[in-house]
DNA sequence: ATTTTCAAT
């Protein structure tokens, strides 16, 4: 009953991941910082709004008062009984109608090769889009299933499960430029990332390859293969020991510890192939595996390097969908990439 | 203010 009387939170915060006991990993629609808390206690996300965004906090807290005026009224309750079936009928066949929907985006973008990039924006738009205020209608059915979301009172109201990504490697040509400044931003932990992209630029020399190479992307989702194995299976299946490979990769996170001995045995077994990786971030880097296995990796000829800001302006100009925007690096971008630098130093010493 | 690491049907 009490959640009943709250206005949703985390109308302002896209849910990346709910875990039992109601923890919340979740990122703000508004600014995508990674905001972690409890869906019984969200002082963490009206904290995250009352500091960052004054305008969307007033909403918030208007849209409260509001809701508590209406929760307070006995006629109005009695009203939502009323309408209860129907109320939740309603909303969860749109919730549903949303979920199918952007499913369905999701399909196409895995299908798109090199066409339609107007569908990635529009899905871009959408994940940009901010809460409307339309508190005005008191008796706005929506707004009352949104708000009794979580009271399951008989299950009517539980919130629907996460929806889950896709368990397929997502292959395309230019990625969506919020998906590049999240999942390639090198912060210190990779929380809320739950997966790892791989831009990578192929050029082969000795036969009758493209003059430019190849470049892509891959975005790996749970599918049993990172986007490191991923590649390999996918991207550059075959190899022919009289051309001369040289793959130069850009990804978000450096190799778990069996990518990087899978890689290792790549490269012992093609030895006409040269691998650069850049990473934006180091993956588990006390790991006594990691750092034998990157070791192993640099050992068996694999070049590896963090990310410098001139490479995330590099990949935004080569791998982004960027509309001929402009990229400039985030604040601490230079300076995080001198913590990984030196860590990553110290492991390949 | 601090937490935090390529998720599981
Ligand atoms: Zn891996």
């Amino acid at each position: 009953m009490a959640s009943n009387s709250r206005v949703s939170i985390l109308d302002y915060f896209n849910i990346v991941f709910e875990g039992e006991n109601g923890k919340i990993e979740s990122n703000c629609k508004a600014c995508g910082t990674r905001i972690q808390a409890k869906r019984t206690v969200t002082s963490n996300f009206v904290t995250h709004l009352k500091r960052k965004h004054q305008a969307m906090y007033d909403e918030f807290l208007r849209k409260k008062d509001v809701k508590r005026e209406a929760y307070s009224s006995g006629a109005i309750l009695i009203s939502i009984m009323a309408d209860k079936k129907a109320t939740s009928r309603v909303s969860t066949g749109k919730r549903k109608e949303k979920s199918a929907e952007s499913k369905a985006e999701k399909e196409t973008e895995k299908k798109v090769e090199n066409n339609t990039e107007s569908d990635k924006q529009k899905e871009n738009d959408k994940v940009k889009k901010k809460p409307e205020p339309d508190e005005e209608k008191p008796k706005g059915n929506g707004e009352t299933a949104q708000g009794a979301q979580g009271g399951a009172e008989d299950g009517e109201f539980q919130l629907e499960p996460i929806e889950l990504p896709p368990f397929e490697i997502i292959v395309g040509d230019r990625l969506n430029p919020s998906f590049f400044k999240f999942q390639f931003k090198n912060v210190e932990y990779s929380s809320g990332r739950n997966k790892t992209f791989l831009c990578y630029q192929v050029d082969i020399k000795g036969g009758a390859a493209e003059p430019d190479g190849v470049r892509g992307y891959l975005e790996d989702e749970h599918t049993g293969a990172h986007a490191e194995e991923a590649f390999f299976q996918q991207v550059l299946p075959q190899y022919d020991k009289s051309l001369q490979y040289t793959v130069t990769w850009y990804t978000s996170s450096s190799p778990c510890a069996a990518c990087a001995n899978k890689l290792t045995e790549i490269l012992r077994a093609r030895k006409t192939l040269r691998l650069n990786i850049h990473c934006s971030r180091l993956f588990l880097w006390e790991e006594p595996e990691i750092q034998a296995g990157l070791k192993a990796l640099a050992k068996a000829g694999c070049k590896l390097r963090m990310m410098r800001p001139v490479d995330f302006t590099y990949v935004w100009s080569t791998f982004v969908e960027n509309e001929e925007d402009s990229f400039t690096p985030w604040e601490d971008c230079q300076e995080n990439y001198e913590y990984y630098d030196e860590k990553l130093t110290d492991i390949l010493q």
